[in-house]
RNA sequence: CCGGGUGUAGCGCAGAUGGUAGCGCGCUUGGUUCGGGACCAAGAGGCCGUGGGUUCAAAUCCCGCCACUCGGACCA
């Protein structure tokens, strides 16, 4: 039987402060401790675990979609960030600089990487001349760090891990097409992989990458209504190409500047999953990243036989390829099972004497806190229909949570209304596209603009501050 | 970066008006337990965030710094 009763009071309630129980979560199931400098965590295991699992798997997707992993280097001169300007704009007030080296005083000081463009760039300019040499399909796996004021456990760091894909391209299509064939995998990958259900749109200029022609991201909704960035693709077309002087030379032996993407996901996916699954008693994990997927717990262990049952449900879940973990410590039952539930293991497998003499064991699964007896024989496959149920409903009630607080609104009034009954919400309006107008969102409603969603519905309708005829569909949120 | 709060054992906290530190949980050992955070007994564990100052004497008073936290600004 599904119980709701809270179960660990360590944990400050989901709903009395939302931003505590957050800390809470990543603290006591152990995904990351703090370091002595601020805004510099510490991965534990479990945490870095769950990082791992997120890139085998879009490491994967990455490779199926053509790309190749490089490594560059962690420091940028100065002179070489310069070369883009609005880039260094963005960038420049959250750098943080090397300027010794050994005794000596450097000569240029270094940039500790924020992000790569211009390594890249730097790199492609020696190794792109001609049509042959594209498309370069580059992605790099490393961390990167912005000095941020204020930071927060996997949602803001000022060092956070990272993938960063660059590529250059013949053609601005292919650019494009890239674009998005990326942003497809990051929303694939949210939805297949995280349960997190994502909308998909464009950024506003105002939102956009610096030195970026336009951004693309995927959206989603946290369990407080506010708006998480999950991933972002970036089209620059050939700006970056002609700050630092890429060309190559054409079928038509002219030269011509390449078109360039980028784009990323960190470890701030963590804090989604945390934020979009996490409950009361803990977090709750989605089977296909959880680190692991089930715990068998031996009930009276001390009592003949117990412990080899155990053992043996361990060894046959591992051999189905499912991540399986026992816990044989002398702790009580009850102390293990609320642990597991914490750290968000979607399932616990229990077997004890009485089990032992039905042939079966008990299994609770963490989504809903259903118990069930499951015969032992099949028992893999049980399990793995399980853990397939499992993350179709946390996709369901993810995604229940995005619909119940995606509202509709035609003025100023409504928005601010909306956001704050909700605190937050995806607000969908239609946009003039006036930066002035964008503001006024921001200083009377206290919303941005999250997206542009992909799906436009062409109709028309007025502009929410300024009344102006328009056909634009964008929305707004409170956002992380 | 601006304003409020906080920093004492692994965690949560107590230590008015200055006199060199205590409780609960956890941890270790032994025993009894085991289907929702078990029980008994005996132990171990602290330069009181950090650097200065005042004082015969500072966890306690004063100043700087660091970190955490809540608002605000900022946030590819």
């Amino acid at each position: 039987m599904a119980q709701d009763k809270r179960q660990v009071d360590a944990i400050t309630s989901r709903d009395v402060d939302f931003a505590q129980w957050f800390t809470d979560v990543c603290k006591k199931a152990e995904l990351i401790d703090y370091s002595s400098i601020k805004g510099m965590f510490i991965y534990r295991p479990y945490g870095y675990a769950i990082w791992e699992n997120m890139q085998q798997e879009l490491d994967r997707q990455f490779k199926a979609t053509g790309h190749e992993n490089v490594y560059l280097p962690l420091l940028i001169p100065e002179s070489l960030l310069q070369k883009e300007k609005d880039h260094v704009e963005g960038f420049a007030p959250e750098c943080a600089w090397v300027t010794t080296g050994g005794s000596e005083q450097l000569e240029e000081r270094f940039c500790i990487r924020p992000t790569s463009e211009t390594l890249f760039c730097e790199h492609y300019k020696n190794i792109i001349h001609s049509y042959r040499d594209l498309p370069k399909l580059y992605n790099q796996w490393c961390s990167v760090l912005r000095w941020e004021k204020t930071s927060r456990p996997f949602l803001r760091h000022r060092e956070f891990l990272w993938q960063e894909g660059h590529t250059m391209h013949a053609t601005e299509e292919e650019a494009r097409e890239e674009t998005v064939r990326m942003l497809n995998v990051y929303a694939d990958f949210c939805e297949n992989v995280l349960a997190m259900p994502v909308t998909r749109g464009r950024k506003t200029d105002k939102e956009k990458f610096n030195g970026a022609e336009e951004t693309y991201c995927v959206e989603c909704m946290m369990h407080d209504k506010k708006a998480l960035q999950a991933g972002t693709s970036h089209y620059f077309g050939d700006g970056f190409a002609r700050a630092f002087d890429i060309t190559f030379t054409g079928t038509d032996n002219q030269p011509h500047y390449p078109h360039q993407t980028s784009w990323g996901v960190s470890t701030r996916l963590i804090g989604g999953i945390i934020m979009t699954h996490g409950d009361d008693n803990g977090l709750v994990l989605p089977p296909r990243i959880a680190p692991v997927q089930a715990v068998v717990i031996p009930i009276a262990q001390h009592k003949p036989g117990v412990l080899d049952a155990a053992g043996d449900l361990l060894k046959r879940l591992t051999d189905a390829g499912i991540r399986t973990k026992i816990d044989a410590s002398d702790k009580a039952p009850g102390w293990k099972f609320a642990e597991y539930e914490m750290r968000g293991v979607p399932l616990r497998v229990e077997i004890g004497p009485k089990d032992m003499e039905k042939g079966q064991c008990c299994i609770a699964r963490r989504d809903t806190g259903e118990k069930t007896f499951v015969p032992l024989t099949g028992l893999e496959d049980a399990v793995k229909k399980l853990l397939d149920s499992i993350h179709d409903n946390m996709f369901a009630m993810a995604k229940k949570n995005l619909e119940d607080n995606s509202f509709a609104a035609e003025n100023l009034e409504q928005v601010k209304e909306i956001a704050s009954r909700t605190g937050g919400g995806f607000i969908h309006t239609k946009w003039c596209g006036e930066l002035s107008c964008e503001m006024a969102m921001k200083e009377q409603a206290g919303v941005t603009s999250r997206c542009m969603p992909l799906k436009q519905s062409g109709t028309a309708g007025k502009c929410p501050v300024c009344g102006k005829d328009c056909t634009t569909d964008i929305i707004w949120g409170i956002a992380y």
